[in-house]
DNA sequence: ATGAAAGCGCTAACAA
DNA sequence: TTGTTAGCGCTTTCAT
């Protein structure tokens, strides 16, 4: 039923080739005689051709889809639910791929019977992963990818320099915050991590912290860190000792969130009698009270920056800069005030 | 260099079609003795062979990817910005075609020369279109697709009954609204719509607002009906009138968000001296201050509901429901309180 | 400038 | 139960 390069053919008086180079070579290479261009013109539009994009993709073994990987196990990602860095990110990630006429595909753990498979299997011409923590699984997986491979978020060593990876400047971020807050006279900075395990990218955060403090003659000492864990028990302890401290930098907005939803039971202020400050400025800090001042990604950009890099490598180029590292900004809101003396 | 079927035939001492049977084929049917199934297994292993999935798309003509469509033109969607009806709506499809064991692909209008040919030449199994306006031109374009297509936030009568929609009751929705206002003691209710066009989704609140306060005996007058325009004339007298309305119902939570926003420059305290009530329920009321009370559509159930739908039709049965209305939800939140007396 | 041949890797249909 | 044949629609040689 549906029309072919050689009805198209038949049509114009000419062979498959020739229809084929009229209607899909861009190249400038291509040599065909306008007169019969025309005449394969008009036959295709006729007909109502349409090329199958299934075959060509097949025999040019590419498919200008990108893939986009998720989280530990490959889990499905949330546009809505959580933080949302996966939103801002996507869009970044779309808005890259557009640009180079890709098209973005959202991969289930469930495509071919391994993450592996579907990874490699062509259906991608490339893949973007995304995850501030990979398992030890997933590292391995994806340091055997066959496609080209960017991971977001990724720091620079985390995969043995073998993988182009996009993240944000933590320790300009922190950096920022740790100003800002000096700015508004506090010396007595704590820093907030989550209680459970560190990872590359909270330990990231913390040097950054313990380095711009340092940097600033107020060196940073064991008691200056919170470990917050889900029964609250050392942010309690933290809250009640109310003079210690007069701000506190959080790891990630949620933990922040956390402090901000604890305080007030524990009797204390904010921002009056403590300033705090978030990590990654999403929707969800404005969502708070008091908002959230936070330092923000620059999210989108690293999605369509991941991209970008993505495509150097499918054109057959080794990338110039493998690691990009964008500067972040700093949103404030409510929850930061001078301090109160 | 990849490994084909015909190697792996090969070194198994078979037909590469066995090797097709024993590999892919998941039917039932498929008989080959459990001897030979062992030996093209091991065999498959040991060479590392890989289906090749744009082969088999091609001879099968189907992806079992699902491209999302989106909005006038086939602009771009956000995950991020605006309203969020989007990334709710998406993670019900991802959820829902995840289930199904397909993958969601984001379409950019740049696929194939015109928006058309992406739809139609064969790249996706099926389309989901999502828009609350769309454009007579789009329409067009709906109507002609040859791939099966489920359109969102679609009205029943509105694409001559020829694709399958899925939509919130927007009638139960303000009936829901409206309920929580009386319960509250108001009477006179407002309804705010955009000031510049009734589209078929404004006109169908609208007229459930007017039914729902019909049937209390309180019909609905011109001048209980606010046009909301961007210079905010008709919105500010309707503010200064204050012994007016007591309530409000807006036909969408982005102009709720205004009325809360331009009232209390009007000295109109807010739910005090007028409750406000949006409809869709986004993040976005959590950001407002005060928190707008929301109709909720149940978007990511819409979104899923859409798959299923697509599902039964690629499957080749006509659906039995083609057009699924999903209820409503009321999220009470601050910008609603009893009448003041 | 155009065409003939050949094949990408897979799998229905039929034959044995 | 297994194998042979054939072809999906496209495009890259290589000839003319």
């Amino acid at each position: 039923m549906p029309v072919t390069v050689r009805q198209v053919a038949a049509k114009a008086g000419v062979s498959p080739v020739v229809v084929s180079r009229v209607l899909h070579n861009k190249a400038t290479s291509v040599r065909v005689s306008e007169a019969t261009a025309i005449r394969v013109r008009e036959a295709a539009k006729e007909l109502g051709y349409r090329c199958n994009v299934l075959a060509r993709n097949f025999r040019n073994q590419q498919t200008r889809m990108i893939g986009v990987l998720h989280g530990v196990g490959f889990e499905r990602p949330s546009f809505d639910q959580g933080p949302r860095y996966f939103a801002c990110l996507m869009d970044g990630v779309v808005e890259g791929a557009f640009k180079h006429g890709y098209s973005v595909t959202l991969c289930p753990h469930l495509l071919g019977s391994t993450p592996q498979e579907a990874m490699n299997d062509g259906r991608f011409d490339g893949l973007v992963w995304y995850s501030a923590a990979p398992s030890e699984e997933n590292r391995r997986m994806l340091l055997e990818a066959t496609v080209p491979l960017v991971v977001i978020h990724g720091h620079k060593g985390e995969f043995g320099d073998q993988l182009p990876t996009v993240i944000c400047d933590n320790d300009q971020g922190i950096d920022l915050a740790v100003e800002h807050l000096f700015n508004l006279g506090h010396r007595r900075i704590a820093f907030a991590l989550g209680g459970d395990v560190i990872t590359i990218e909270s330990f990231s955060r913390l040097t950054a912290f313990q380095n711009s403090m340092a940097r600033r003659d107020a060196p940073v000492n064991d008691c200056d860190i919170v470990h917050i864990s889900p029964d609250f028990e050392e942010l309690d302890e933290f809250l009640r000792a109310k003079d210690r401290h007069t701000a506190v930098i959080s790891h990630t907005d949620k933990l922040a969130g956390q402090i901000l939803e604890r305080a007030p039971k524990l009797g204390v202020r904010i921002p009056d009698q403590l300033s705090v400050i978030g990590f990654d400025s999403t929707a969800y800090c404005r969502e708070l009270r008091p908002a959230l001042t936070s330092v923000n990604q620059p999210l989108a950009m690293m999605g369509e920056r991941a991209i970008d890099l993505l495509m150097e490598i499918i054109g057959g180029a080794p990338p110039l800069s493998p690691h990009v590292v964008l500067p972040c900004g700093l949103d404030i809101r409510e929850s930061t005030s001078p301090v109160s003396i």
